[in-house]
DNA sequence: TTTTATTTTTAGACTGGCCTAAACTTAAGA
DNA sequence: TCTTAAGTTTAGGCCAGTCTAAAAATAAAA
């Protein structure tokens, strides 16, 4: 299946706007309830949060979800929402696996800044044939995860789900480790890696105030980010916590 | 100034037809008409000409090349061809210079085979950014000819301008060096591997029959070229020619 | 020089992806 | 239940890049 650009980013944010918003679900009470690989159903993605994803107007997504829908790729429901079919999860995770590859690859590699590799991905990832896929995958030994602690899809479509927290949800006294980073600002990137938030620091929450914002850390130095995108951007697990790396094949369990 | 793919595509297909065009102009006679840097007038190129190496129709062609011209990026005589602006050549340097770096990069360190990395670089010539391009002349140490033996444009534009005959042109009894392939065939380029016609592979004419396209070489072990688009696509130094890797900025000859 | 063949350009149409404005659904509140 | 607000879809238009068919210009041949 040869698809354009804009189409592989509509089933890619579709994609992703149904897994966080998954996490969303419910989260007021830190705990228990964000596990691992917990039902993945989540509602249907909304026509207005994709538009806002894809940063188009919202008649620009009903159109191109109404082409993808007749190409079997999305279920559209009308004024209900959309879901990614098996192909087009397919489609979605290749996308997914090209992106995150790229900016492995841009990293290590190349030896980019880990700020800049997102937006470079986002290009190549449309582009990368499956021979270079190959080579870039066997030159890195077949990353799992991508600079910024993403997981990264197998060929054959499964993903590992992490279980981990946003940092946001962290309380004062909290133990945690820092195992994932969002890629999607290059500025709040270069915070994080300046304050030494990156995938694998461990820290200590001394004070947290999510209302205001503030969160002071004790990291190796300590650290203190304030706002709530830098604790938004932050996936950390509790100590104790298993690394809970379960391969799951997202495509089927969408099936059922 | 950004511009699309196909305009850049474009531009390059122009600086192209016009080089190639330039060495076709009275090459009767194989000897000292086509050295190094000689005149590089040559005529504009047509619209058929730019259509055919686009594989476009010659209304798509006649179209863009008004827009370019609306851009100052090329001079359009109608009725009488084009020809880049200073700007122009400067654009198409630069994309020719990401194909030749990114088909450098693909086969030196990612190890892909010399005759299909030309269609990547094709797509990734029209994506890489500053960054990027300096990365890879990096770590590539500014290599300044491509695996195919074709010369890559400096940063500030300027190209060698080798001045090899092509081997279809040279008769019985030379004595050769291959300096250089065309990378457009990738069937073509494995039969010339498959023969030994590599970069820097001596060769001595046995016999040659340009009509009928057969051409019979002592290359390490002996080869032999049926049809004139093997031919077509390798260009020799004769021995004792001087290497002539003469940088010159195309983009100032131009302005002349 | 006139006719003919070839090439180039114009005219008009189509597709993909985007937009704004307006109409329509759904959900929420009175 | 009715009204209103919010979100979604339809209607209609624009731009880039392509196409075919027809008209215009140039070059070649008579």
């Amino acid at each position: 299946m040869v698809l354009s650009t804009a189409a592989e980013d509509y089933l890619k944010t579709i994609y992703k706007l149904r897994e966080t918003g998954v996490r969303a679900v419910g989260n007021e009470a830190r705990g228990n309830e964000a596990r691992g690989n917990e039902a993945r159903e989540g509602a249907p993605v909304t026509t207005q949060a994709l538009a806002d994803g894809l940063q188009v107007a919202a008649p620009s997504a009903t159109a191109m979800v109404k082409k993808l829908a007749s190409l079997k790729l999305v279920a559209h429901e009308p004024y209900r929402g959309v879901t990614l079919t098996p192909a087009g999860e397919k489609i979605a995770l290749e996308v997914i696996r090209h992106h995150r590859l790229v900016e492995t690859f841009l990293a290590e590699v190349l030896g980019m800044d880990w700020d800049q590799v997102h937006d470079e991905a986002e290009k190549w990832e449309h582009i990368l044939s499956e021979e270079v896929e190959a080579k870039i995958d066997a030159a890195l030994n077949s990353p799992t995860h991508d600079p910024h602690g993403a997981p990264i899809p197998t060929l054959d479509g499964r993903i590992a789900s992490d279980g981990w927290q946003p940092l946001l949800r962290a309380g004062a006294g909290d133990r945690v480790t820092v195992r994932r980073v969002s890629d999607r600002n290059p500025a709040v990137l270069r915070h994080l890696r300046e304050v030494g938030l990156i995938p694998g620091a461990r820290l200590e929450v001394l004070r947290a105030a999510p209302e205001s914002g503030v969160l002071e850390l004790q990291v190796e130095a300590q650290a203190r980010i304030v706002g709530t995108e830098p604790a938004r951007a932050v996936w950390v697990s509790h100590d104790g916590d298993t690394p809970s790396s379960n391969l799951q094949n997202d495509a089927a369990e969408n099936r059922k």
